[in-house]
DNA sequence: GATCTATGTAGAT
DNA sequence: TCTACCTAGATCG
């Protein structure tokens, strides 16, 4: 479940289990195993996240870096650690807790100046208080490429992914191939602010809810709960389905390799 | 049990 | 624009 929301909820949460004490840090797997050696019994200084990008901090020329790509996945418990199952690329293993990580399409050892590379190539983070949106926009206004292809772009942004993108895309009346430079700075404003509010709330409960209460099922009669990925949305994954708000059947395609959602009557070109 | 699909990205073409 | 990566839940039969 990977959009930004999700990373920086892993960072929250390994703060509270790992940060300042040593932890244990080996590869079930294999493939994280010489890397993992390098850490493996020092104290985690800092968990945070940049985007999608989770960044385990030992030092300064020891960081772990984490990016759990389509399918990668963490898991956490109250020790004592059970024996690994299946493909474990990094297990972490603290004073109370343990964690295990899958699938990752990332897990390196990084120097604090690599950190600073990766970090380089992504635009703010509307999860992180030092985000500045007028360097979104800066590149958004300027370009003719679609709006729905801007917002997947990690360093335009970083962090929002094809729920939030099609999600906030409707929440404001914008069709997804409407060109950057089309997008005026106002509007960028509204829907960087709402960013901002949807994935603070992604953050909080842990899953992706954007339907304001008034546009929900249980109050409009309209359609049922669409709980696919585990949260309550406008567009995403309800192609062919009735819009909530109007009624029309959302539609969908293929833009640049992902599938877009959209209400052709809420959002008109 | 087999098959399909995906909230992502890098690298090849 | 295409493919590989590599996992799990949903769906099919």
């Amino acid at each position: 479940m990977p959009e930004g929301h999700t990373l920086h909820r892993l960072a929250k949460l390994h703060r509270r289990l790992f940060v300042g004490a040593p932890v244990e840090v080996s590869s079930p797997q294999g493939r994280f195993a010489s890397s993992a050696s390098l850490v493996d019994g020092r104290v985690l200084k800092r968990a945070e996240a940049h985007g999608k990008h989770l960044f385990h901090v030992y030092g300064p020329d020891a960081t772990v870096h984490v990016h759990l790509g389509l399918y990668g996945t963490f898991d956490e418990h109250l020790l004592p650690a059970a024996v690994p199952v299946g493909q474990v690329r990094m297990r972490l293993a603290g004073r109370t807790h343990w964690a295990d990580l899958r699938g990752p399409t990332v897990c390196e050892l990084l120097t604090s100046a690599e950190v600073a590379a990766v970090r380089s190539r992504l635009g703010p983070d509307p999860l992180r208080r030092d985000a500045d949106p007028d360097v979104s926009f800066t590149r958004i206004s300027a370009s003719r490429t679609s709006i729905a292809v801007l917002l997947l772009d990690q360093k335009v942004l970083a962090g929002v992914g094809n729920v939030y993108r099609a999600e906030v895309l409707f929440r404001h009346g914008v069709h997804p191939l409407t060109p950057g430079l089309k997008i005026d700075q106002g509007l960028w404003d509204l829907m960087w602010a709402d960013l901002v509010v949807l994935m603070r709330y992604g953050v909080k409960v842990g899953r992706i809810d954007t339907v304001r209460p008034e546009h929900l099922p249980e109050a409009t009669g309209r359609a049922p709960r669409q709980d696919r990925h585990g949260g309550e949305v406008y567009v995403y994954r309800r192609t062919g389905m009735p819009c909530l708000v109007c009624g029309t059947p959302i539609a969908m395609s293929d833009l640049a390799g992902r599938n877009l959602y959209w209400c052709p009557t809420c959002q008109p070109e």
